[in-house]
DNA sequence: GCCAGTTGTTCTATACGCTAGACAACTAGC
DNA sequence: GCTAGTTGTCTAGCGTATAGAACAACTGGC
């Protein structure tokens, strides 16, 4: 058993291990980086700088730095500094809420959808409550991930009612939006409720998204309902942010002194002033 | 040195380090929980159980009970086991996105202002950029957070060009939102651009969240504009999801095949149904 | 060329995560 | 009451992450 154990550990030294501190320290990094808050280009603090920053010791602070530069995140010159290298980050996918969600702008990059799971179950609790199902009614549950160009950047777990899921193939599903599925069956949509949240990756999301554990996420649980009330899809979406994040223009509305706003269909309003005429037919929920 | 190695141990309990293997079995038990996968009031496996199937030992195991125990999340009995502890999480606050952001819907309960820095300073880089600075333009920084029956839920960080920010006291940003401060001085506002992504928490906004370091975190930045075109406020807001979180309902729009969606001013539209009819007076930005 | 500051490398000592095992206290079912 | 199974508590020891420090190699600006 000890052996066994001990030759797991010896094997997984290469798979990044990467603790505590050290960890965080590259995570928070991570993020400042992947933000632009440490510009592209620029110098890092220097080792001891950072290490007194974070109050952690150098060695703490090269392993983390290791980690960034793995990923080619970072450049360190001897004698010089650490420096963030300069945009190969591909640029995040914006979906512009305003116009309105479901929309990925994607201004030509290719999207794709692995299959993980697709099954016939009965639901957890809550997502029976929230489709309003009755009592033993079964779902069909698949676990997809979207990639972009290549890269996975969302982890959708979906639930809809058996009933409905019965008229799509699993290859449908691998292929075709759900909600153009949804809607091909039959299954007139007409309202959805949807809550933005954050989260943690768990083990594994984070390998399916190709993430380290603890990795942040943003997280969105849509329901979508049809004309008479009842639930047809339980959407619950887990995006890297690094890769994926909303956006929405809002313009002022309502009379003076009345603070209100209005999303408004901004076309095009990438953070980078991305000119993206997306194609009315790029649809997505994920 | 095992004296001290012990009473150190002892003082920090309460800092729940939490280290890899623990805290990744604690990540996934906690989703295996949200997610219904375990019902709640279903008894765990037992703890040598557990050590067994993920392959660590039963320490290991009873920190990552420690965690969600802590969380309230299970209840563990001696001799019995350790149940799912039923549904009695604190609703966190739902801003109604469609309504539009910058409304709590509070439903009476008492939100309060911590202002932790106020100074005038140059910007960050990316933040004079958003606001269409001019070079060497100085800004107002201040950071607050807001508090919801005494518990923290979010932390602001605003750029506010100085020219603006000079028109109200520090003493007015403790009370007064900001986008009426902003009125109230004459920039009108007319435009506003915003992302919403996530991140983990950093040591100082942890400790201002009451937090642990590295939890996840809702992200929100703001770029409000005023009718020239110039930049009036800039907000960067991290919200802890577990008090915090967007909401909001959709009616399908547009043509039949045209897959549209478009926001609706959703009355108590909660989670739960509740059905808090909010003040239309009881606005913030945060 | 000099020098302050940087990354790269190595060392020691300590702190601590993790394992393995044993035992106590308790519970539920028979 | 008895017993199997549970959580609570403790011990001992190993491997390693971390702290702290020193030194080498290198860079850029003066």
């Amino acid at each position: 058993m000890s052996q066994s154990e001990s030759e797991l550990q010896g094997l997984r030294v290469d798979a990044s291990l990467e603790p505590l501190k050290a960890r965080r320290l590259a995570l928070l990094l991570r993020e400042r980086i992947a933000s632009g808050e440490i510009a592209p280009g620029s110098r890092l603090a220097s080792e001891p700088a950072l290490a007194l920053e974070h109050g952690v010791s150098r060695v703490t602070v090269r392993r983390a730095l290791d980690s960034l530069a793995a990923d080619g995140l970072i450049d360190r010159r001897v004698g010089a500094g650490t420096f963030v290298r300069e945009a190969d980050a591909p640029k995040p996918i914006v979906a512009d809420f305003a116009n309105m969600l479901t929309h990925l702008v994607e201004m030509g990059r290719r999207t794709g959808v692995r299959l993980i799971s697709f099954a016939y179950a009965q639901p957890p609790e809550a997502v029976a409550q929230a489709l309003g199902l009755a009592a033993g009614e079964r779902t069909q549950r698949s676990v997809r991930v979207r990639l972009i160009d290549g890269q996975p950047f969302s982890y959708l777990t979906t639930h809809v009612p058996e009933r409905i899921g019965l008229t799509y193939s699993e290859s449908d599903l691998a292929s075709v939006p759900l909600l153009a599925l949804l809607e091909r069956s039959g299954a007139a949509v007409d309202r959805a409720s949807q809550t933005i949240s954050a989260t943690l990756a768990s083990p594994d999301v984070a390998e399916a998204l190709a993430l380290e554990i603890g990795s942040p996420l943003l997280s969105l649980t849509r329901v979508v309902f049809g004309p008479d009330g009842r639930g047809v899809e339980h959407l619950h979406a887990l995006y890297r942010p690094d890769r994926y994040s909303f956006q929405m223009e809002l313009h002022r509305a309502g009379a003076d002194g009345d603070r209100r706003w209005s999303p408004v269909p901004s076309r095009g309003a990438g953070r980078d002033g991305e000119a993206c005429p997306w194609a009315p037919s790029t649809v997505a929920e994920g």
